[in-house]
Parts: C-alpha cells; sequence; structure tokens
DNA sequence: CTGAAAGCGCTTACAG
DNA sequence: CTGAAAGCGCTTACAG
C-alpha cells in the first residue's frame, strides 16, 4: 500500500496524502478526513526502497516451550531454514488457543515468508487471515481436527501407540497404564487408540481406571504415576505419553519405593536425547521431531506467496527399547 | 551523512555503498572494508522518510543448541523481546568462532533491532561490521576475554566455583574431582578458579589429575568421569561443569556400581529445570539462564542504533542442596 | 566486481 | 487548498 494507491483511491494526489500523513496544516478539513479514513483502513505503512524479495524469515509458533522436546522442534525448523537460506523467528503464545489478534498484527508489521503453527489449535479465523496475506502456514502436531485443506506434519501416533503397547504385552504385562497428554490433542487420542487396539487384539480387557490424562510434563507423570500405584489393582507397567512424563513415572516409582523395571516397567514417548541417559534409560517411543519440524519448514518456504499444497504427512515412529522394561514379577 | 557522501569519500559509486551496507554478496573484500570503515566513522544511519521505527527483531545468536540449556536462553530472551514488543530470530553457527561473513550477510539483508550473541566468540572483525551497521550487540558468557568495551552478561561463576567446593569440602571431602567445559571458555575458566581457591583456603592440596575438561555434554560427563573413577586414588566427589555432564558422572558411577551419595558426591551446574528430576535430584550451582538472556535482549532492544553502554553484568549464583551429595563414606 | 541509468516511494517549492 | 514538476535518498537491473 503506497500513497500513490490511497491518493488514487481518494481522488487526490500524492503530495496531498503525503502533507496528511507529515500533519501540515494546508489541507481542507474534509479532504483530510477521508485520506486518514483510507490509511487507517489499508495499515497504511511508509516503504522505503522497494525491496520485497523473500524476507528470509519462517515464524515458528509454540504455546508453550517449556520441554527439550520444543529444542527439538527448534533445532529442526533451524536447519531446515537455513539450508534455505532463511532464519526462525520464534513467538510462545503461552495459551493453547492459537495465535490471536495481538500476534496477527506483529507479524503483519514485518515480512515472513511463512508460519509454522507448532501444537496449538488453528481457528478458522486465523486461517482466513494468513490467507488473507498471503503467508503460507503447516501446522505441525495440530490439537483438535485440523480442517481439511490445512497442511500439517505428525507422527505416526497410533502406531506408535500399539506398537509400546505390544511390546509390553509381549513381555508378558496384563495390567497396563497409559497416561496421555490433554484431551484434545490429535496426537496423544490417536496413542491412546493404538494402546487400545494393541489391547483388544491381544483380548486383554481395556480397564478405564487405568487410562490418565495429564499435560506433557514431568509433574502430571508422577502425579498421576503416583494415583496409578495407589490402585488396589495397580499396574505392572505406565505407557507415559512423553519421555519427560515417563521420567515422572519413575520418581512416583522410586517414592513406593518400585524398582525399574523389575517391579514396573516404563514406556516413555519422543526418545529425546535424555532418555538415554536416564536411569533406568528408557525404553520409548521415537517420533521424530526434528525432521517433523524441517519438514514443515520446507514446505512452508517451498510455497512461496500462496498456500501451501494441503496435505496432511505423517513420519514414521520407532520403538526403542531400553533398560526401562522387563517381564513383570509373580 | 548519506551514502552518496560516504561514497564520495571512499572512492566508488553509490550503488556500491547501497550494496555493502544491505550485505550483498557482489563487493570485493577491500572495498567492503574502506566503505564499512567510513560508516562506522561517520555513524551512517539511513535516513530515507526519517522514521522506519524499529524492526521488531532481536537475533539470538547460538554456536549450538543440542542441550536444554540452550533452551533456558530461548525462553528469557523470548519472554522481554515479547515485552518490548519485538520477536526473537535463532541462528545457530555450528562453530564456535562466532558469526562469520554468511550470517552477517543474511542479517544485513533484513532489519534487526540488535544481536545478542550466546557462548561465542566475538571477532574484532564482526565486532566492527556490527557497529558500522549500527547494529547494537551484547555476548552472553563470552568465549575468551572479550573486548574491553564489549557488553556482556554472565553469572557469577567463580563464586559458584567456590560454594560448590567449599559444600563438598563442608561434607568432609578431600579428593574432589572437577570437570569443566573447553579450555577457551571463561565461564569454566572462573568456575575451576573457584575450585582452586575454595581448596587452597582449606588448605586442601590441588591434584591435576583431578582437574578434568570436556564440552558440556552428557558424554564428556560420563567419559571423564569413568577416568576419574578409574584412578589409583579416585574422588569421593565430582564437580561437573554442567547438569548435562553431571548426569553422565552418575551414569559413569552406576557403571562402576557405586552408589550416589552414598559411595560418590556429584554437584551439577546450571540448575536445569531436569535437575530436579533426576535420581538422585542433583545438588547444583544455579545460574539465572532465563534472566541473562532477558536482560541482554533488554540491553540491546533499549540502546536503540548505536552500541549499547559496553558494560559487563554479573549475575548471581546460589547453590541449590539436593540428594547428590552427602558425607564421604569411611 | 563496478557503476551509469532507470526506478522506487516520498517530499518540497511553487504556480494556480 | 491543490497538484504538476523537480528533487531526495536509496535500490535494482544490467552492461561491461
Amino acid at each position: 500500500m503506497t500513497i500513490a494507491l490511497i491518493a488514487e483511491e481518494a481522488g487526490v494526489s500524492v503530495p496531498t496524502v503525503s502533507k496528511v500523513i507529515n500533519g501540515r496544516p494546508e489541507v481542507a478539513p474534509e479532504t483530510r478526513q477521508r485520506v486518514e479514513r483510507l490509511l487507517h483502513l489499508h495499515g497504511y505503512q511508509r516503504r522505503v526502497g522497494q525491496a520485497d524479495g523473500p524476507a528470509g524469515l519462517v515464524d515458528l509458533v509454540f504455546s508453550e516451550i517449556e520441554s527439550p522436546w520444543a529444542m527439538e522442534i527448534v533445532r529442526g525448523a533451524e536447519t531446515a531454514a537455513r539450508e534455505a537460506g532463511a532464519s526462525v523467528v520464534i513467538s510462545v503464545l503461552h495459551t493453547h488457543a492459537g495465535p490471536g489478534r495481538d500476534w496477527l498484527e506483529r507479524i503483519a508489521a514485518r515480512r515472513t515468508d511463512g508460519v509454522v503453527i507448532v501444537a496449538s489449535r488453528l481457528s478458522a479465523g486465523l486461517q482466513r487471515q494468513l490467507s488473507a496475506r498471503s503467508m503460507p502456514f503447516v501446522v505441525v502436531d495440530p490439537e483438535g481436527e485440523p480442517p481439511p485443506n490445512v497442511a500439517s506434519v505428525g507422527a505416526t501416533n497410533w502406531n506408535g501407540g500399539l506398537a509400546a503397547t505390544r511390546h509390553l504385552l509381549e513381555l508378558g504385562h496384563r495390567r497396563i497404564g497409559i497416561i496421555g497428554g490433554p484431551a484434545d490433542m490429535l496426537c496423544s487420542r490417536a496413542r491412546i487408540d493404538g494402546y487400545r487396539a494393541a489391547l483388544e487384539t491381544a483380548g486383554v480387557a481395556v480397564a478405564p481406571e487405568l487410562i490418565r490424562r495429564g499435560d506433557f510434563l514431568v509433574d502430571s507423570g508422577r502425579d498421576q504415576g503416583r494415583e496409578l500405584l495407589a490402585l488396589a489393582d495397580p499396574p505392572t507397567a505406565v505407557f507415559a505419553g512423553s519421555d519427560l512424563q515417563a521420567f515422572g513415572v519413575l520418581e512416583a516409582a522410586r517414592q513406593r519405593g518400585l524398582r525399574v523395571p523389575e517391579d514396573l516397567s516404563v514406556v516413555g514417548f519422543d526418545d529425546l536425547p535424555l532418555a538415554q541417559s536416564a536411569w533406568p534409560s528408557l525404553t520409548t517411543v521415537r517420533q521424530p521431531l526434528q525432521e517433523m519440524a524441517a519438514l514443515a519448514t520446507r514446505m512452508v518456504v517451498a510455497s512461496g506467496p500462496g498456500a501451501p499444497e494441503a496435505k496432511r504427512v505423517e513420519l514414521a515412529t520407532e520403538l526403542v527399547v531400553r533398560e526401562s522394561t522387563a517381564p513383570p514379577r509373580h
């Protein structure tokens, strides 16, 4: 939006618009008002030179970055952006409700090549506004069901849930607890469904009291783990929703004087670098977080102005067996 | 001061000066340097349509982001930037040599309010180039001795090393191993000096074989820890250079069948969120990473165009005693 | 790697 | 009050 365009729309000359912008006195009040309204309407901002190639920026939007999980996402996005000659801008919203108007206005004030939204809700309004500004976007691990025409990247969570649960069943476990993430996280629901499928296939009844929810952090693993272990008929194995949650379950087991894996088997999800260094080292479902973020970033920078192809990609998860799982005692 | 005047003084054309300012690659190195010196000398600032406003971007430059340590820095910087109405751009250089020409050209191609350089070397050349472009910058935890006129933020590493070592001495330990970071990290040298000071004050001889170096990651803690525990007269306590290194030492102790803290005391450094969840929970020296990054970010955005006041700030460290330290057996 | 020429968005001086 | 014309600082496309 240039003053030339504003001038045309207002039916005045370029110098007149310039005078309004600069508060010169010699402009007729009606003219001034008409021009001001148009300036405001179009959100006019002075533009220097005429660079306007790609901005070299990809916006990476988190709801929270408390977990080392987020660091893996940042690493993947940064690598892919750098390879494309771009840099990553981090925003943390501190809400799962998705980016709001504040954020959108800030983003609009500078240029960006595109937006990667991580583990957050994408409202229809935001989708429309991003599209209106020709900002391509991709959602990583969407919260809730993403609209069908939105590009997204995730992992094969259902398969991961299935593989983890089967591993425990094969070891001989029958009472298997599960701690999921927030109820509206799609990835978490898929894992729980994989857990159910494995149990049902094996002819093991699904016990509602063994299915718990928390956020993905250590504390919720400890709290839910404690409750599971305090049950009259406690589980002999727990499948946690994240590696951090699994660390919390390890803590709960220690507090009860249980040894892992002799008295309790624990499986995590993510395979963060720290999963190897924990004690006992963690059996977990690896999801390729760096690759997921890198792919989303590449989709966004490759798409140029205009929406990227709306497709859903799921990268493979893989069970990594370490020391935290073993057959149950009897 | 216009680019036309600079061009005349440098004996080049106006477009050439424009290319230098915008980080275009097609300028001969000698030409670039001559022009940069003049830009800096005259304190050049782009004058078109005077305002242009702040870019709303702070560049946060890491050499590596493998550790959750980096996440704490990101969180602090992001919070401070958001409070100032700005966003954080992440760059990872994958070298400790500090930002090079590549990076500088990319940065110059867009606007930035300033640069926070984390745990990297700041070359005189880079310092000159940032100044030439009126980009304020602050170094967090500088590698090597930073030039005296450079603003930097760190922690009271010497005091931290002193406090950790005193804690172990007070518990009765006399053979205390230490694993530092890379030899040219200033923060690491300060901690080792604090360790020496505590030993000397207590009249305990400093044993060279007990002083080790690694990077700050888990593997180096495990490797150096293993070597320390394999000594003919092994230490009864180890002060690690980071919490991750301490996790590695815990692993080395387990591999040797030693219990912590009964057979070996371990102290970390940083107090990452995970230090509480480890087992045993880690006695460590807390450094306020988020506050350090937030302060550096605020210094950079507050300084406006032109260099920030060149000052060195050290935030306080604090010993946090948990379960990984105890009196030695005898 | 360099710069003459054309062009950008915007401002100013001035004629009407 | 208004706008055609000249001008400003700067950038870009391109020929050499």
